[in-house]
DNA sequence: GTCTATAGTGCGATAGAC
DNA sequence: GTCTATCGCACTATAGAC
């Protein structure tokens, strides 16, 4: 496996995923990533806000890549257009290597404490959209309300992608979603 | 107050509710609220997996009473109109008491790791939403895709209701946020 | 970089209900 | 006798304070 990454952050990172992996996230103590990534636990709780956060590194890239969709959407476009707009960035975000996403996923969904995280960046995700809506004039509880659709898109064109073995088309995956949320939605 | 509760359970909601409101959850420990309600620190951990738990007593009735709702739907009806039943149950359930559900929503939304507890709550929900329409013949992704959008709905309407300070209307707000949801969506 | 509070667990003892 | 609820004690690891 390629080592890219040279700063703390990152051999923290790649340390956590493989004892994460290895043993599970509980059986794993901050003192052995620390070892593993030639630091210390100290220096762990300087980087990241506790032993969940390792995991969650790139989460405000991706808020900020969505919101930035949002915001130069035509000023034409209609919320849920906005939204499809932000699920293109998050699916190029999202979609790059299938298979870390895939290990990445499976540690996550194996302790409820790293869902609980997952689903709160989820949350905020939402909450940035929704302001980034009403930015545009959309009102309350619209605005939230397509924020959060646009989130439930998302998660479940993800989870479908990331469960498959083959890498498939992510950006298609979400826009499928999106379809099909709107007809069952419809009555 | 009422007290309704004679059960250690009971006691030591009572007692975490108060004291997570007066000095924040973090500034309480569970020796604390042991000893406001009369018993062990230990015994409060028999009750409750960790120190969160305890504010979130009541949500498998929720789900329980939701999916109930889901299943009794007449056969005929449309994965969106089974949802909207749940949601009619869902503002029963949860629009008992405006007070104490302000009172919760506070101390919920004063810190992160309560919200986390609350939103892995509402995915537990979906789930077994998208389970018991499953069970109707509903095919995935739309089975997952319907139930995640009721819980959408669920927690906008109830997020406003909870932030007004009178007491209005649970169950029509819920019917109110669905409508508003398919016709944001629709295009 | 060290020290400390406290969340949470394991095991065992006790006491009451039946 | 069994079953269940509580308590006591020792212990580890996280997370924050100093």
């Amino acid at each position: 496996m390629a080592r890219w990454e040279a700063g703390a952050a990152g051999r923290f990172r790649e340390a956590a995923m493989e004892l994460y992996a290895e043993r599970g996230y509980e059986q794993t103590t901050v003192a052995e990533i620390a070892e593993k990534a030639g630091l210390t636990a100290r220096t762990f709780f300087r980087h990241f806000t506790d032993k969940r956060e390792v995991l969650f590194a790139g989460s405000s890239d991706l808020r900020d890549g969505m919101v930035t969709a949002v915001r130069q959407a035509p000023a034409s476009a209609s919320p849920v257009s906005a939204v499809g707009e932000a699920l293109d960035v998050a699916a190029k975000f999202l979609g790059r290597d299938h298979a870390m996403s895939r290990r990445r996923h499976a540690i996550i969904m194996a302790n409820p404490e790293l869902l609980e995280r997952e689903l709160i960046k989820m949350a905020t995700l939402a909450t940035a959209l929704a302001a980034a809506l009403g930015e545009r004039g959309v009102p309350e509880p619209d605005a939230g309300l397509a924020a959060q659709a646009g989130i439930v898109v998302l998660q479940v064109a993800f989870r479908r992608w990331v469960e498959s073995e083959a890498p498939a088309d992510l950006a298609a995956g979400m826009r499928d979603g999106l379809a099909r949320l709107q007809t069952v939605i419809a009555r």
